[in-house]
DNA sequence: GTGATAAGTTAGCAC
DNA sequence: GTGCTAACTTATCAC
């Protein structure tokens, strides 16, 4: 893309140089300061600024070399410092933006894990109540067993605490029972 | 609020200025640059500065005052600028210590949730592991009981797949039977 | 006036 | 040269 800079010089000798931002480029004209801050800002004795902010940026250093024909030692100096800054400030814009969005991803990221501990704890509560029932009920089958231990076997010979229904009823679990009348209905 | 923008700009012009930093009181000088990046700096003509950079930024206002008689508004207003400057300097780096350490709390923070999360997996998965065990015993258990209902609870005549001591063994843990056999030593 | 912070500048490192 | 980043300066905002 040609840039048609259009060379345009103020044969009139003193312009009090206003900011003048001629964007030959509308379209790339990304805020090209001309308010504040701006320290980098280029002779305006005589020569005009043959390069905007966003196109000396932009340039590969070949094409840079092109703008360089005909210029003063000094000249070439103050225009490669001027790209030089230009450029640093895009890099210290992306280094600001690397850092938020580093922080926005740490947040996420706690934020995660935030909720995984969440679902864990949940998940690990509802197994503590599940061991509790089931420890419950399997101590009751022990004091069952126990009296069929000491009966040698015979269950009617020794009174055990718990009848055979309640065995029953301990064993199973209120799906395990469902599922129980659903295969084997009375 | 009036804005009162002096927008005097006492960095820029360069004076020939040597970085030469007097530094009054040695034990305050916590590196009192004088170096680089040094764009504070004194008038050096004639009057060296009365003021070093610590004293002058911590200097309360009224002490400030007492400094300031005898000089001229421009002084007055250079030594007041060069004062807000250098503490600038220092809320600029205690905001930069701030970002440090809120980043890397952040970080503590989402190591401590990622302990969290493991130790909860782990736990999780102990109880999955008991709950699988639990069960197991538990079904054994219930293939035993339907014996027992199938029988109308003469253990002896329903030929069970299990017998006695099967069922004692399902429902005594390692646990169990251990604290069993400390009580009932046989 | 003080403190904080976003944006720009500078120095300096690493490639 | 290029890109990044710490430190510094400046502009601004809130109090």
């Amino acid at each position: 893309m040609e840039p048609v800079v259009v060379a345009l010089r103020f044969g009139s000798a003193e312009s009090p140089c206003v900011p003048l931002v001629l964007s030959v480029k509308p379209e790339v004209m990304t805020m090209e300061r001309n308010s504040k801050a701006l320290k980098v800002k280029q002779e305006c004795g005589e020569n005009v600024p043959v390069l905007s902010d966003s196109e000396l940026m932009s340039l590969s250093v070949r094409e840079l070399n092109m703008h360089l024909r005909g210029m003063s030692r000094d000249e070439i100096q103050k225009l490669k410092q001027r790209r030089r800054t230009l450029k640093n400030r895009g890099y210290a814009a992306s280094c600001r933006v690397k850092r938020v969005s580093q922080r926005e991803a740490l947040e996420q990221q706690k934020q995660e894990l935030q909720r995984e501990v969440d679902r864990l704890g949940a998940e690990n509560a509802g197994m503590r109540k599940e061991l509790e029932g089931l420890g419950a009920r399997l101590a009751a089958l022990q004091r069952f067993a126990r009296g069929l231990e000491a009966g040698g076997g015979n269950l009617l010979a020794t009174a055990p605490r718990l009848n055979t229904a309640s065995v029953i009823t301990i064993v199973k679990s209120p799906a395990q029972q469902q599922s129980h009348r659903e295969h084997e209905p009375s």
